[in-house]
DNA sequence: AAAATAATGGTCAAGATTAGTCAGAGAAGC
DNA sequence: GCTTCTCTGACTAATCTTGACCATTATTTT
């Protein structure tokens, strides 16, 4: 149970730092040091936890009073969110970030636990390895997106 | 029945530390360890029996902070329906036949109509033409039967 | 102003740390 | 004996950690 990386302990605290609010902003630096690793650790703990795909966007700026920005948002609420999540989608998805985005549908209360499952199931490598993985991964998108595209205007 | 297997040793001290909780996680190498056999033994005991038929699901990550999570499930009451509906299905389903599928969970209350809805955008000619139409209907197979193996518990 | 300097964050690739796969050897059951 | 189950280890894959080098912006100096 307590097998957590370094990495997953940063993600924690981000998350906990940014508690309700709509955003939070952080020296690269600063978080680094607090954790005793370096800089660059912490743009590996955005890239791989902080994507439009888990429902965040985030910005930034260097030099002098630069900062890191998180902000969290709704896939399906805001069209610019959804075009920026549809545009990561583009024509080919991995069953990773795929899976991501049905679990922030879920964390969002967009969809239940259980529909969440199922859209899994119909992403999965399991269910859609044709041999070809590029193929699968173009189809995988397309499935992704009709769902979105179900879901946006159903209700 | 006295001449047990060292599987079968994992296997009861796996189930003996799952307990009552719902799911465990563990360090494949520190299992090995303890028990003295290679690390893969323990994904053989983990693939021979905590099966999802057997009620378990594992979910696994790499790298640092890699572990394995095995998580008990209950399995459900509709075999029957969904067992004689994966025979029907074979190898391969076109459109209405798949819709006809989803109209019969529906119809027994093993889903809901959201969750039809989005089987059925899975199963649409729509998300899934990829050309040629004998591998459409063998793809839409393997993800309908998907869909109902999933249906078979819940968690 | 323009140029230099300081103060940020970004990228990428190599190495470390896990788990997964698979084929074949060995053991047990029939 | 033959078949099935168990066990092993070499090879593969995914994820995390680190550090050298790069890019951008603000501030200070000339």
């Amino acid at each position: 149970m307590e097998n957590k990386s370094i990495s997953d302990i940063i993600e924690a605290y981000l998350k906990e730092i940014l508690g309700d609010s709509a955003q939070v902003e952080i020296r690269r630096s600063e978080i680094a040091n607090h954790f005793d690793v370096v800089p660059s650790q912490i743009n590996y703990v955005i890239k791989t936890r902080f994507t439009i795909q888990n429902g965040y966007l985030v910005k930034s700026k260097r030099g002098g009073g630069g900062y890191i920005r998180i902000e969290r948002v709704n896939l399906l609420d805001d069209v610019n969110v959804l075009n920026s999540l549809i545009q990561a989608i583009g024509d080919s998805v991995r069953e990773r970030d795929a899976f991501d985005i049905v679990r922030t549908l879920y964390e969002e209360n967009v969809i239940t636990r259980r529909e969440g499952d199922l859209m899994l199931v119909a992403l999965s490598k399991q269910a859609l390895s044709i041999g070809d993985s590029k193929a699968e991964d173009h189809l995988r998108a397309r499935i992704l997106i009709s769902f979105l595209n179900r879901l946006r205007y159903e209700s």
